[in-house]
DNA sequence: ATTGGCTGCCC
DNA sequence: ATTCTGC
DNA sequence: GCAGAATGGGCAGCCAAT
C-alpha cells in the first residue's frame, strides 16, 4: 500500500470533526487494506508506531526532528524554528519547506510504501551506540527524501506521535468492528487483553469473531491498567459507586503490574515498561509472599523512609523506578515497598470479568503480607460518608495523597477511565504569581501563548524567583485574551520563548511543592493550573518565596 | 572523564 | 498528572 | 461522559560535546 493513500486518509480525518464520520472513513479504509499491512495501518491510524506491549520507541523528539527537517530541506535551524512557531506543527513545517525545496536537491522518486515506513521506524528504534543520533537522522531523512510534501507532514507527525487527526485507539477499535462486521465489545476485549491494536485488526479481518475470542489474558503479557476518575470529595465518590464502596488509601508512588508464570517474576509500569531489574526488592518479596504459581497482581510501588516508616517524596522514588546502574547501592538508601490492591489472574484463571470484591478476596487469599516489603493496601468497605471521610483525613495525616473509592461490583476494564474507580485528593492553597514569560503553543494552540512562566518575590520583594510554568486551567477564550494582553508586554523573544514585563498576576492551584533543580527559586509547583487572572492585583501584590517555603515545610513534615 | 542536551516516561 | 472541548 | 489534545515537574539513560 502506498503511504500516500494513508496520508490522504489522515488528511481527510483531520478535516472531519464528527467522530461517527471518522469511524466510517477508517472502517472503509481498513476494509480495502491489504491483509499484510492492515495491522500496521491500524496502528498508524491510532497514532501509534508500535503495539502497546512493545517497549520500543523512535528516540526522535522535537529538537532532533527540527534538525532532520532543516537538513532534509536544505533550510537553516532558525528558518525551521521560525516556521514552527508560526504553524505550530513540525509536520506542517516539513510540508511547507518541502514545497519550497529547490528542485536541484537530490530527490528519490520511488513512492513510499506503508510497509517500508514501518520497517524504517523499526530501524530507527533499534539503532544505538556511538553515532546513533546521526543514523536515526539519516533514516528519517531518507523517508523525507522520498516523501511528497503531504506525506512529509504525516511522517513527521507520526514519528513524534502527534498525528492530530482526532483519532486514537478507541476510535480505531470502533472502526475495526464496523469494517469487519464484528462486535465492538469483542474488539475492545481483544485489544485490552492483547494490548496490540494491529493484531486485533488483523485477526478481525482474517478470522473474525472466532479469532478475537481466542485472544486472552496471560501472565507476562502486561495489559493497560484501569484508570481512576477524579471526584471532588469522598461523599460524591461514594455516591458515584452506588452509595457503598471500598475506600483505599492512595499512595504517591508508581503503579506496577506484577506478573509471574511460575518461574519468573516480572514488574511492569503503567506504560508497560519492564522495570523488573530496577526493583529487585519487589521481585524477591513477591517470590516469597505470594502463594500461587501464575499470577498478575497490581499495586503501588512506594519509597519509604526505613527509619520513620513514612512515605518519601515522589521524587525519591524516581531514583529507583528506571534505574539500570548502582541498583544495590540506591536500594539500601531508598527501599521500595509494594502495596497491592488488585488481582487479575491466578493459576490459569482470568479475573478481569470478576467483581472487585471477589478479586480483593483472592488477593488476600494468596498474599502473605510482610511488613515493609509486600502489603495489601488498607481498605475499608463502607456506605457511610463519615467513615469514608475519616479514612480520607487519616490518609492525609499519614502523608498520603488521598483515597481511592472503588465500586465493589465492578469488573476490571483495562485502559478505561471510568466510574468504577474514583480518586479523591485534597486541594492545596493557591499562589499568586507574577507572569514573567511564556512559550508559543503548538497544534490547536498555534499563534497563542501556550504556557506561562511564573515567579514569586524574594523576601525583600526586590527580585522575582521562578517557581514553574502553567499551561492548563484556561479555556479558549481566556487563552485568546491572555495572548492579546501579553503581546503588549513582550520584552524579549527567542525561538518559541518569550519574556514579559512583570505586570500580570495569575492565581495558580497546585497539588504539591517540590525542590527544583531547574527554577531559580529552588522550588517548583507540582500539577499547576490557572485558577484565575488576578486583574485586581498588581505585580507588587503577588506572593513571596516565604509562602512557598512555608507550604513546602508543611508537606515535608509528613515525610 | 565530565558535562549537558535531549528523550521518554513516572506522576 | 490536570483541564478544556466537540460530539 | 467519552475521547482527544493541549499543557505541567523531574528523573535516569543515552549520546554528543568538551
Amino acid at each position: 500500500m502506498y503511504y500516500s493513500s494513508l496520508a490522504e486518509a489522515f488528511e481527510r480525518l483531520e478535516r472531519i470533526s464528527s467522530r461517527k464520520a471518522k469511524i466510517s472513513l477508517i472502517a472503509q479504509f481498513l476494509r480495502q487494506c491489504p491483509e499484510d499491512v492492515v495491522d500496521t495501518v491500524a496502528l498508524f491510524l491510532a497514532n501509534q508506531v508500535f503495539p502497546g506491549w512493545d517497549p520500543r520507541d523512535l528516540g526522535i523528539g522535537s529538537k532532533l526532528m527540527r534538525k532532520v527537517i532543516a537538513t532534509a530541506t536544505g533550510s537553516t535551524d532558525s528558518e525551521v524554528t521560525e516556521l514552527f512557531k508560526r504553524l505550530g506543527d513540525l509536520g506542517l513545517t516539513a510540508e511547507e519547506l518541502l514545497k519550497r525545496r529547490k528542485t536541484s536537491t537530490l530527490l528519490d522518486s520511488r513512492p513510499l510504501m506503508v510497509g517500508e515506513v514501518r520497517e524504517t521506524f523499526e530501524k530507527i528504534a533499534e539503532v544505538e551506540g556511538e553515532g546513533a543520533v546521526k543514523r536515526k537522522m539519516r533514516l528519517m531523512m531518507g523517508l523525507l527524501a522520498r516523501a511528497k510534501p503531504k506525506e512529509a507532514r504525516y511522517l513527521v507527525r507520526q514519528a513524534l506521535s502527534e498525528l492530530r487527526t482526532g483519532v486514537r485507539e478507541s476510535t480505531v477499535e470502533e472502526a475495526i468492528a464496523q469494517a469487519f462486521g464484528v462486535s465492538r465489545k469483542l474488539v475492545e476485549r481483544a485489544h485490552m487483553l492483547s494490548n496490540d491494536l494491529g493484531l486485533v485488526a488483523k485477526v478481525a479481518m482474517t478470522k473474525g469473531e472466532e479469532g478475537l475470542r481466542e485472544i486472552d489474558l496471560r501472565p507476562m503479557r502486561p495489559i493497560k491498567p484501569m484508570l481512576a476518575q477524579a471526584a471532588r470529595n469522598v461523599k460524591e465518590a461514594l455516591a458515584e459507586v452506588g452509595g457503598k464502596g471500598a475506600v483505599e488509601i492512595k499512595l504517591d508512588g508508581a503503579r506496577v503490574q506484577v506478573h509471574s508464570d511460575g518461574e519468573e517474576v516480572r514488574v511492569y509500569t503503567r506504560r508497560i515498561e519492564d522495570v523488573t531489574h530496577a526493583l529487585p526488592d519487589i521481585v524477591e518479596a513477591v517470590k516469597d509472599c505470594v502463594d500461587a504459581d501464575e499470577f498478575i497482581l497490581e499495586g503501588e510501588a512506594v519509597a519509604i523512609n526505613p527509619e520513620t516508616g513514612k512515605p518519601r517524596p515522589f521524587q525519591e522514588l524516581l531514583h529507583r523506578i528506571k534505574r539500570k546502574y548502582d541498583i544495590e547501592e540506591v536500594r539500601k538508601e531508598i527501599p521500595v515497598e509494594l502495596h497491592l490492591f488488585d488481582c487479575l489472574y491466578v493459576d490459569g484463571e482470568s479475573l478481569v470479568d470478576t467483581p472487585f470484591r471477589e478479586r480483593r478476596r483472592r488477593l488476600e487469599e494468596i498474599v502473605r503480607e510482610r511488613e515493609g516489603e509486600v502489603m495489601l493496601v488498607e481498605q475499608v468497605i463502607t456506605d457511610d460518608p463519615k467513615e469514608a471521610a475519616e479514612m480520607f483525613h487519616r490518609a492525609l495525616e499519614m502523608g498520603h495523597e488521598g483515597v481511592m473509592v472503588k465500586d465493589l461490583d465492578a469488573n476490571y476494564t483495562p485502559g478505561v477511565r471510568g466510574k468504577k474507580m474514583l480518586k479523591v485528593k485534597p486541594v492545596l492553597e493557591t499562589l499568586d504569581c507574577v507572569v514573567i514569560g511564556g512559550i508559543w503553543g503548538k497544534g490547536k494552540r498555534k499563534g497563542l501563548i501556550g504556557s506561562y512562566l511564573l515567579a514569586v518575590w524574594d523576601e525583600n520583594k526586590e527580585n522575582l524567583l521562578e517557581v514553574g510554568k502553567v499551561g492548563t486551567g484556561m479555556d479558549d477564550e481566556t487563552l485568546e485574551r491572555l495572548t492579546k494582553m501579553f503581546e503588549d508586554l513582550i520584552v524579549e523573544e527567542s525561538g518559541r520563548e518569550v519574556r514579559f514585563k512583570p505586570e500580570v498576576v495569575f492565581e495558580v492551584e497546585f497539588e504539591d511543592i517540590q525542590k527544583s533543580p531547574k527554577y531559580s527559586s529552588g522550588f517548583a509547583l507540582r500539577f499547576p493550573r490557572l485558577v484565575r487572572v488576578r486583574d485586581d492585583l498588581g505585580p507588587e501584590d503577588a506572593d513571596t518565596i516565604e509562602k512557598v517555603r512555608r507550604i513546602y515545610e508543611e508537606v515535608l513534615q509528613k515525610h
